[in-house]
DNA sequence: ATCCGTGCAAAGTCTTTGCAAATTA
DNA sequence: TAATTTGCAAAGACTTTGCACGGAT
């Protein structure tokens, strides 16, 4: 269930990278290369510190004090954004190829289901229109139960794998 | 524009606290009490730092880690809520004889301006039936600007004074 | 050559925790 | 009386920052 990426999308990121750091003076190093490279690795949400590791697994060493600055540069060209769920934790996720998507969180087994925010992106439209709000964008997230756990009720917590439909879920 | 809160409902909440924490084995002590009066008293958003120095300013003492340990229990029994923006900090708002709403944010004057969350509701849960999904709650958030300032395009900030209506807005 | 970036460690924020003394039920 | 709370300060978790050296244009 890993999530693939083309050297297409890769090439692109960088073009993306490298361009946005040019206009504003700032430098494409190896660094912000390797870190731009793992992120687009990383199939979902992930936070400064499992990059950190993720990246020392691969060999590459970066200072945590890199990840913490680079990590807000690759959010405000669009490659990454960040999202946050209730432990208030920096956490971001690649979202360069994806489409627009909110997150529905079960509160029992933390699993995370993705869905497409079209609709809520037009009722967000709809709503900020009648306060004369110009919407640029939206955080959603539904809390809740899964299937699993919502039938488990009262049960032990069952485990990730009997639940893996086609969804595309993962654990916080 | 101080949200009045009724001698009833004063009562109402001490009631709610109160039976909230005799169901747990808990005490209702004049710490908690006050804090609870403070925090009804509050008419927006708040974190736990603001609460302590309101609390100073009327002469009630706490320490700061009487908050933290108390803002989770007020939580829990549906007298406050947490939210949160973009600034990973713990907020809180009173709910208790407030309508379900949710918030927009202008990006520029952080003005925040709340909505009413039943179309949010709606389609959380059509969403969510979708999935198999449970819904319990969500957490939505329009990020954009507001009209005074997606008039202002450019200019400065404008002040606050002068985009009052009658709209319930109050800063971050 | 100049300005930017990195690493490292120190400093910051916000929040949680350990403990002894003080309270509540 | 027995168990919970409080206040205080220390500890924690996460993030930011200062600085000297190294690297990019």
């Amino acid at each position: 269930m890993t999530k693939e990426v083309s050297s297409q999308d890769i090439e692109a990121a960088e073009a993306l990278f490298r361009d946005f750091l040019r206009d504003r003076g700032l430098k494409y190093t190896p660094e912000r290369r390797m870190l731009l490279l793992e992120v687009l690795n990383t199939p979902q949400h992930f936070e400064a510190e499992q990059l950190l590791i993720a990246m020392r697994q691969s060999g590459k060493r970066v200072a945590k004090a890199t990840i913490y600055r680079t990590l807000p540069l690759l959010a405000e060209c669009g490659i990454i954004k960040q999202v946050q769920f209730e432990d208030n934790l920096a956490r971001y996720e690649p979202i360069l190829g994806q489409a627009p998507h909110d997150h529905m969180v079960c509160g029992q087994c933390r699993r995370i289901i993705e869905f497409d925010s079209s609709e809520v992106a037009t009722l967000r439209d709809e709503i900020a229109a009648r306060h004369r709000f110009v919407a640029a964008g939206h955080r959603f997230q539904i809390i809740g139960l899964c299937s699993a756990c919502s039938e488990a009720e009262g049960k032990e917590r069952p485990d990730a794998t009997q639940v893996q439909g086609e969804e595309l879920s993962y654990e916080l």
